[in-house]
DNA sequence: GTCTATATGCCGATAGAC
DNA sequence: GTCTATCGGCATATAGAC
């Protein structure tokens, strides 16, 4: 059980590394040290840096998008079944609200929710484009249940309004716990909950917002 | 004249090259080579790749805010002088609108306003600290105005709502030539102005959003 | 002011003993 | 499976010739 329990340490550490300095700004020589294992042993179970920080990735965000595809389908079929126009706010929630609910059931999650928004705006080619393709169902199904939401909208308009929603979650996922540019009083850090009834509102009001 | 065509092909080079691999991802061989200068004119004119990168931000930014400012400004007399509320909209555009005015003014703009967009996510400390010192005042006066524009919003929701919209633009501007997760069709590149003309409606519904 | 050459150190990755 | 030792390369920064 030795093995199971280097991969773990290295993924906690790596989780942990990545999301506070970034994929290029985190050594190999860190995150064996953090995780108290030989400078090897990343190689010999991942095989390299890169499908380390990818199984980083995929370790938790496949969990949590099969959480937010089955509840955005809920939302999806509850219209279906209830013959009424779906609510934009339940299908924006569906995608928001798995997140909190994610921090909560997990203990090392809070540096993965800026592990998250950091991977977005991560310069590396690579590891961007993989955590798109993981996440690409869910904004694909978003944005079905957009179009339906909201006919008469054109597709391109909710597209780019789903791309500006993603910026405003991915860039407060990666301030969560220092928020900047606050020059008095400091806005400090706030619940998970409180936050997401703030933005919540917020890219619904955007989303629905007159063309 | 030497020294003024050194010193400007340097910041040329590094601001798309800043723009395109981050700033761990740039290395000052990639930025001299590029630049046609020698290795260590780097350290002789900006003393370090950090105050480089700050140089850099600086050249740009400053007459940028300043424009912002100026437009701000001039709506919140406007507001004064004709004794209406201010127009959160007129707000939100005297923030965006400048950007583009920007990119048509100067050629090497495109790729600076990646790297403003990536200027935030910057996992480095000191980096992303001096560009959101920068960016202050600016928020500041939005902020304010903002305040007065919709009387009875807490000024801390105001706040928020003016991170996810921050947000939204940086994450933008990040991937302004470069838009992900399109399945289907590509979206392709939008032009700036038509990208503004997106996001202003957004932005504004957004900040608009019933408590 | 601009160059070459180099100091010094960390990087990711691997070979080979155990 | 895990270790030590090390390879080859690139990083930033500087010293000193011109």
């Amino acid at each position: 059980m030795k093995q199971k329990d280097t991969k773990q340490n290295i993924l906690d550490a790596a989780e942990e590394l990545f999301a506070v300095d970034g994929y290029h700004g985190t050594s190999l020589r860190t995150i064996t040290k953090k995780a108290g294992v030989n400078l090897a042993s990343v190689n010999y179970h991942f095989g390299s840096k890169e499908e380390l920080v990818v199984e980083v990735l995929r370790r938790r965000l496949v969990p949590l998008n099969e959480s937010r595809i089955k509840k955005l389908q809920k939302v999806l079929l509850d219209e279906k079944l209830l013959q009424q126009p779906v609510g934009v706010e339940a299908i924006m929630r569906s995608f928001i609200e798995p997140t909190l609910k994610f921090r909560d059931a997990s203990p090392g999650a809070m540096s993965f929710l800026s592990l998250i928004g950091r991977a977005l705006a991560e310069p590396d080619d690579t590891v961007r484009k993989k955590f798109a393709s993981m996440m690409e169902p869910v904004f694909h199904l978003m944005l079905e249940g957009l179009v339906k939401a909201l006919p008469g909208y054109p597709k391109e308009v909710l597209f780019w309004r789903l791309h500006f929603t993603i910026g405003a979650t991915s860039h407060t996922l990666r301030c969560i716990d220092n928020v900047p540019m606050d020059k008095e009083g400091k806005m400090g850090t706030l619940s998970t909950e409180k936050l997401v009834a703030m933005l919540l509102p917020f890219v619904t009001a955007g989303m629905e917002a007159p063309l």
